[in-house]
DNA sequence: ATCAGCATGTAACCAGTTACATGATTTA
DNA sequence: TAAATCATGTAACTGGTTACATGCTGAT
């Protein structure tokens, strides 16, 4: 159930159109909880039908038409509650790990070469994270809200740098 | 499309029950590949179906009674040719992190506590880890197939280690 | 004979993915 | 006026989750 949550979030820090989402998706929130524009065209009537967000009075509610939605009292209400709920790290589900695991049985076929490309996919993803920190968190920044939004970055700095990190290991470890 | 993978797979490492898989998936399989006895049950069925596998001759086919299945040389190879398939990383979503964004913008309600909390889950998992470490894999495997066992397990290390490292920073910031 | 626990399953639902459809606006 | 592209959607499907149903076996 984080996807609302989700469009919520961004839609506080910025009312937008279901295709705006989308490519907000693409960059910043979707770093951590990605989606597509079908999912979201979805949750968004979801989230109006509930009356947490609603379409801003100044669009045409025509198809092919921009629709701008902001949140709602309701909304913000509902996020916060969500924000405080506990909610256990959900069991790993990682397809490369798995892979691995499979390849110790029915041995280790094309796997050096595709370890590498994802050790260069997760490389270009770093740097990508370390622009992002250079141009929106340097210096260091004050406010109580972006410190935490810089916190949400270095986890996924941190995570690709983890990836990296064993991934160089798995490879030198394959090679002998 | 790897719960079918992991189930070969781990029919492979010994022919089981589902029950036996259940169980194999809360401890060694599952640590990266989590599944509940329904899903299971229902992915032998699919995999008996296209001749992947087959229920051992000696079990009785009645409900309520053991059945034990084994890998056939189709499954084998099916699962042979996954390994060699390239699949790029899938997007993160972790709920967490998505959280803490939302933070940002609805403030850090009962965040502290989370964090802790999720900071002494990690580490009791990692403990695990590190258990099954010395338990299977000290001193260091000669075998390909415990060498890429370790590996994966590693993997495990590190990833609970990432989020050790970014939680503590995490619980640091937020008390300035 | 009953009950606990082992073992296999069914059914309904929900979230996410893939493929496709349609209208509006801009530009060549 | 045709094509490109912006924008919103529908439909069908798949994988995963939750809740429940049923039969067998061994202990008291």
């Amino acid at each position: 159930m984080s996807l609302p949550h989700a469009i919520l979030t961004a839609l506080l820090e910025k009312p937008s159109s279901g295709l705006e989402l989308t490519r907000r998706f693409d960059r910043s929130i979707g770093y951590f909880w990605s989606s597509t524009h079908q999912q979201i065209y979805r949750e968004l009537g979801k989230l109006e039908q509930a009356g947490r967000i609603r379409a801003l009075p100044t669009a045409a509610p025509a198809r092919g038409q921009k629709k701008e939605y902001e949140v709602l009292p309701a909304g913000r209400e509902e996020l916060a509650a969500w924000v405080a709920l506990p909610e256990d790290p959900r069991p790993v589900r990682d397809p490369l790990l798995l892979r691995m695991r499979a390849a110790a049985v029915v041995g280790v076929n094309g796997m050096g070469s595709e370890l590498r490309r994802h050790l260069a996919l997760h490389e270009r993803q770093l740097a990508e994270y370390r622009e992002i920190e250079e141009r929106d968190f340097t210096p260091a920044p004050e406010g109580d809200a972006d410190r935490l939004r810089h916190l949400v970055l270095r986890g996924g700095i941190d995570l690709e740098t983890f990836w990296i990190g064993w991934l160089t290991r798995a490879i030198g470890d394959l090679e002998d």
